[in-house]
Formats: C-alpha cells, sequence, structure tokens
RNA sequence: GCCCUUGUAGCUCAGUGGAUAGAGCGACCGCCUCCUAAGCGGUAGGUCGCAGGUUCGAUUCCUGCCAAGGGCACCA
C-alpha cells in the first residue's frame, strides 16, 4: 500500500521536475501521520523541493498534487501547514491486509528468502567459570531475538557460543575447586581471595569428594608451603595499598596455580575438566530454561589444541602483519585503525586472549560467514577497535565485524549485582520470573541504554508486568473464538474475507493500520538491530486491540456478517501477535 | 588525560529534521446483568541537561560546557 503510494508520488516528482526545468532529486519520504487528521501517510516533498526550485513551499505543493495520478485506493489528498500533502486513503486499501495476514499465518510479515546473505551471530560466550549473571541474560535475550530477526527478514543466520575454557581463569577455576575439596577434606586451607567464592564451587569440590573420596588430598602444609601470603588489603586502606595488596593476592593465585599443578599432577586434569563440564552444565540449563538455543557451542582450548591457532598466526605473519619486538609476537593493527599495535603471542610464550579470539574469528570466516556479529557487553567496548582492525586486515572488508555493544543492566530493589560470590544469577531470576517476563523485560530496552531491571515487577504475577498485556491480548482473541464453539458456532475464514467491507470504526482502522505496518517494522528492527522496536510495535498493537474489545462485541447474534469480519480481523490481530512475540522468544499463551 | 554511551513527566523508559513530544508505573475521576477488569475511558504532570551553530523548521544534526555510567594491559 505504502509502496503503491510511494509510486504515485515519484511520478508527480518527475512531471513535476520537468515542469519546473528543474534537476533536484530529494529523496521521497513517506511517513504514517501521528494524527488521523492530517490522513494516512504525509510527504514533505514539496519543503524539500522549495529551495531548490525556488518556489513556496505550498506553491510546489500544488503543482505535486496537480501531476499525482489517479488512484483507486486515495480518497483524498491535501496540503497542509507549511507544505505537507497528506494522503487519506480509502478504507478498502488497508482492509486487504486481513486476507493476506490469514492466508500466509506464521509466514506473515517474513522474508525467509535468505537473500540478504550470511550472517553469524555470536552471543552469551558468558566464561564457563560460574553460573550466568544478570548481564549475561541480556545478551542472552538479545542475540537470540536479533538472530530470530535477521532470520525472519531474509538473513542466513548461524548462532554461536564461544566457550572460553582455555587460559589462565580455568586454572583458577580448578584451584578454587580444590581448595574446597581439601576444606572438606579437613584441612585448614583457606579459599584464594582472587579465586572464585561461589557456593557452585562447593558443589562440585563436594562432587569431587563423594566420586573420588581422597585421591586428590594433600596436607596444607605441603600446599601452602613456601607461597608468598595471600595479603588482605587493611581496613580504610588507601586506593596504593588496595592496589598493592590485590597485586599480592594475584602473585599468590599464581603460585598456587604452579602448587596445584605440581601436586596433583594428572589429577589436576580431571579436577579441571570436572569444574569445566560442571560450569557448562550449569550454563546449558540456564540457555535451555531461558529458550536460547545455538547451532554450535566452538570450545578456545578444542582450537589451540588442534592447532589450528598456530595455523592461524602462520597466516597473518604471511601476510606480513605480525612482527616480533620485547621477546612478544605483535599483531599491526595500528594501521588499521588501532590505536597501538596489540600482543598475540606474550614473551612468556603465552598466547593473549585476542590472539585465540582472533583465531576463532579466522575460524569462523573459514567456515563461510562472511559477516560476523559480536554481541559483547559494553565493557568491550575497547576491544572493538583491535578486532575489527585485525578483520579489516584479513579480509580487506570494513563490514566484515558487526559488534553490537549490550549496555550494562542494573538491578533495582535494593538487590545489587555480583557481590563475593552471591549474586542474582539469570537462572535465579529465570526461576522466580519466568522466561517470558524476563526476556520481555531485557527487550523492552535499547539494547544501547543502560537498563534497570526491577526483579520485583518482572516478578509480579500481576497486572503491573508488562508482558501480560501483550499475552492477554491474545489470549483474548482466543477465548473469543473459543466462546463461538461453545455456543456452537463456526467462523470461516473466506466469509471473514468476504465481510471486510463491513469494518470501519476507529478501532478497527487503527488495528488494520497496524497490521499493515508489521512487515515494515520487522525490517527496520532488523536493519537497526533493534528487538525493542518489535517490543513496542506489540504493545501498540495489544493496546489496539484491547481498546477494540472494549468498545465492541465480536460474537453478534443479529450480523453474521460483521460478526464473520470482526472475527477475522482478530484473528489475523492474533496471528501478528504470535509472529511478533515468536521473535522476542516469548510464548503467546491461549488461556490466562 | 583520551575514547565510547547516556541525560525526555515524580519513577522506569519510547520516539522524531516537521504540524499539539508519547507509553507504563505512581496520583486523581469514571466503566463489569454483556466475548477473562491481567482490560478500557478520562484528568493532572515537560524550558526534551545547559549554551551556541546549521536549517524554512532542531528535542532530533554539529560544537562547547555540565552531570552520570563504561573503557583505556605482554587480564580474560
Amino acid at each position: 500500500m505504502k509502496a503503491r503510494l510511494q509510486t504515485l508520488l515519484s511520478q508527480s516528482l518527475s512531471a513535476t521536475l520537468t515542469e519546473f526545468g528543474a534537476e533536484a532529486q530529494p529523496a521521497i519520504q513517506l511517513d504514517a501521520t501521528k494524527d488521523p487528521k492530517f490522513g494516512d501517510f504525509q510527504t514533505n516533498l514539496a519543503l524539500q523541493l522549495a529551495k531548490p526550485l525556488g518556489k513556496p513551499p505550498r506553491a510546489v505543493a500544488e503543482v505535486l498534487v496537480r501531476h499525482l495520478p489517479a488512484s483507486a485506493e486515495v480518497a483524498k489528498v491535501e496540503i497542509a501547514g507549511p507544505g505537507f500533502i497528506n494522503f487519506f486513503l480509502n478504507k478498502a486499501a488497508f482492509q486487504d491486509v486481513v486476507a493476506r495476514v490469514l492466508d500466509e499465518g506464521d509466514a506473515y510479515g517474513r522474508d525467509d528468502s535468505g537473500t540478504q546473505g550470511r550472517i553469524m551471530v555470536e552471543f552469551v560466550s558468558a566464561n564457563p567459570t560460574g553460573p550466568m549473571h544478570v548481564g549475561h541474560g541480556r545478551g542472552a535475550a538479545y542475540g537470540d531475538s536479533i538472530a530470530k530477526l535477521l532470520a525472519a527478514t531474509g538473513w542466513t543466520v548461524w548462532r554461536e557460543y564461544y566457550i572460553n575454557d582455555a587460559g589462565r581463569q580455568v586454572d583458577v577455576l580448578a584451584v578454587s575447586v580444590w581448595l574446597r575439596y581439601l576444606q572438606i577434606c579437613g584441612e585448614a586451607v583457606d579459599v584464594a581471595r582472587r579465586g572464585y567464592p561461589g557456593e557452585y564451587i562447593k558443589r562440585t569440590a563436594s562432587a569431587l569428594h563423594e566420586q573420588h573420596g581422597r585421591a586428590f588430598h594433600k596436607p596444607a602444609a605441603e600446599v601452602l608451603a613456601g607461597l608468598p601470603e595471600d595479603a588482605r588489603a587493611p581496613d580504610n586502606a588507601t586506593d596504593a595499598q588496595k592496589d598493592a595488596a590485590k597485586a599480592q593476592q594475584e602473585r599468590y593465585l599464581d603460585a598456587i596455580i604452579e602448587r596445584t599443578k605440581a601436586l596433583l599432577g594428572d589429577g589436576y586434569a580431571l579436577i579441571q575438566r570436572t569444574a569445566l563440564d560442571d560450569q557448562l552444565a550449569v550454563i546449558r540449563k540456564t540457555l535451555a530454561d531461558f529458550n536460547v538455543g545455538f547451532d554450535q557451542w566452538t570450545s578456545e582450548k578444542a582450537l589451540v589444541d588442534s592447532g589450528f591457532v598456530v595455523k592461524a598466526l602462520k597466516r597473518l605473519a604471511d601476510k606480513g602483519l605480525t612482527y616480533e619486538k620485547d621477546g612478544a609476537l605483535w599483531m599491526k593493527t595500528e594501521s588499521f585503525g588501532d590505536e597501538k599495535d596489540r600482543v598475540l603471542v606474550k614473551a612468556d610464550g603465552a598466547a593473549t586472549y585476542f590472539c585465540n579470539d582472533l583465531a576463532y574469528h579466522i575460524d569462523k570466516l573459514d567456515r563461510g560467514w562472511p559477516i560476523l556479529m559480536d554481541v559483547w557487553g559494553a565493557d568491550h567496548h575497547g576491544y572493538i577497535a583491535r578486532v575489527r582492525a585485525a578483520i579489516e586486515a584479513l579480509t580487506d572488508r570494513k563490514d566484515a565485524l558487526n559488534v553490537q555493544l549490550i549496555q550494562f543492566v542494573t538491578l533495582s530493589s535494593g538487590r545489587m549485582g555480583k557481590r563475593s560470590g552471591n549474586f542474582v544469577t539469570l537462572q535465579d531470576l529465570i526461576d522466580e520470573a519466568g522466561t517470558d517476563a524476563t526476556r520481555f523485560f531485557y527487550l523492552t530496552r535499547s539494547h544501547d541504554q543502560h537498563l534497570e531491571f526491577d526483579i520485583d515487577l518482572a516478578r509480579s504475577q500481576s497486572n503491573d508486568n508488562p508482558v501480560y498485556y501483550v499475552q492477554y491480548a491474545h489470549a483474548r482473541i482466543c477465548r473469543v473464538f473459543e466462546q463461538l464453539r461453545d455456543k456452537g458456532g463456526a467462523w470461516s475464514a473466506d466469509a471473514g474475507k468476504a465481510a471486510l467491507p463491513r469494518l470501519d470504526n476507529e478501532h478497527e482502522k487503527a488495528l488494520l493500520t497496524l497490521l499493515n505496518r508489521y512487515p515494515e517494522m520487522l525490517r527496520k528492527a532488523a536493519a537497526a538491530y533493534t528487538p525493542h522496536t518489535v517490543v513496542f510495535f506489540l504493545k501498540d498493537l495489544a493496546e489496539a486491540l484491547h481498546s477494540y474489545y472494549n468498545q465492541h462485541r465480536f460474537l453478534l447474534d443479529d450480523d453474521a456478517e460483521l460478526q464473520a469480519a470482526r472475527l477475522a480481523l482478530v484473528q489475523a490481530t492474533g496471528q501478528v501477535i504470535r509472529n511478533g512475540l515468536s521473535i522476542l522468544g516469548v510464548s503467546a499463551p491461549e488461556k490466562m
């Protein structure tokens, strides 16, 4: 409908330009109006043309309108205000959308062609060193929905989770478990101050103890002999004292990691593997509960062990993108827009996080995904430039890396984020508020804005909770058809479609307008990577439905034709609500 | 110090180069003999952080300032 109007307008534009003998080529902006008194669509074309043509805007508008081809859909064209052209459409122009929605069903608004291209979306990738917290939840909800949104708008999408199961943090995990294990064995050892403190560490330690008994037991004296002190900063410490204590604690942690490896031998790998498996199992369960799925989980350790990282480094070297300095291997990222070059392999021979991560990105490109979307927490902001630079150096393309930063989540109700191992996990949230409410909450806020998560509100099973507003609209629609069946009545889509001209009140017009707008809304949301656009659309659609529901009845004893038309409209509305909610990964219940 | 993001109603947040800036919550007033009141209708509430600039037109774009958050490792 809008496209047809656009065609009419561009014909008028060329005729107008010919008349004035001008060459200007303004982009035609045709927008839905905010206020019905301005019609259904408006364009500011005359205002744009006024200057290049040297004529008053309203005069230009008159010429544009004069050249506008006639159309059965256009009821009236008005010039208003400073020179807007307002289009008033016939009701019939809006009504055919109902038939389209009913015919296309789940496919209405979707483009499953895959013709936009291939994109890999990597998201969550939470470290397997603890449960997912509320920040990860936002990335999970966003990543899952943007993947669905892209897939619904012509992209071929692959979703992936990168498991950071290599590097020092995994050693810290293993040692944290082992120290807990030693406590269970009765040894007087403290947990490392810079280790992982959570209860989940204890669970793995207990399981280890149950399964292997005292196989990994060593006396505390032997464990701690000769190690630096795990110093604590004094109360009221200065910043300098705190930093010093922190550095000392890190030295202790490094030392006890080495000691643990030395004392346990082969047992160390088993403990580490067990701890990782436990953490991954917890993460997988949470994500499954959260209705988030992946096509592939890629292990950092596997990339290292398979030799792929070494091969990737060789390819970088062959391209002349690396050099050695101060005993380390550097990548020339600065010449591709990074603020400085970056270390790939440290002087001690260990690969940096950047090194393995870059190798992973190369692997993704190798697997045939020309566009890589990374959904990262906002704290990775400073990391983007080097990865972008590296990818550009490899692909000669600036658009190969698409990073979406997810801003921080804070919790209201006085319960703040992670604190000494006692933090609100995503699993807690899901268990208390449910997947639907939690996902809806995350997605209600634009992902590039800080989010204050009101736990009490998400948890409330009351009408305060915004997810119910949309779901309730769907349930109400389902209930209407249930009532119809209970009364022994029937409704046919064909009868409904035939009766559409009977739809003529303002509530019906509002719904028809929104149903018409849905496909374009999806495309805009995908292009801007903003699932929250879908959320706000659904709120508007639900509002229109509730308003209609309160004002008019759908089941009519005395007017079968009007009933058929209204049922067709609400059936189509329910369909679009389902379609939209499925993009968000939120269910559309038939009863509430 | 440098870089990024953000400042819109009491609170949480949408939105836009255009005509009178919106929603939810909170406050107040109404609406169930009728398809679920998890709903609807209405009232009150705003110098769109501040100051310049570009523009026919700026809350939107640009610059500066103020404020909040984040980032600036041979950490991950």
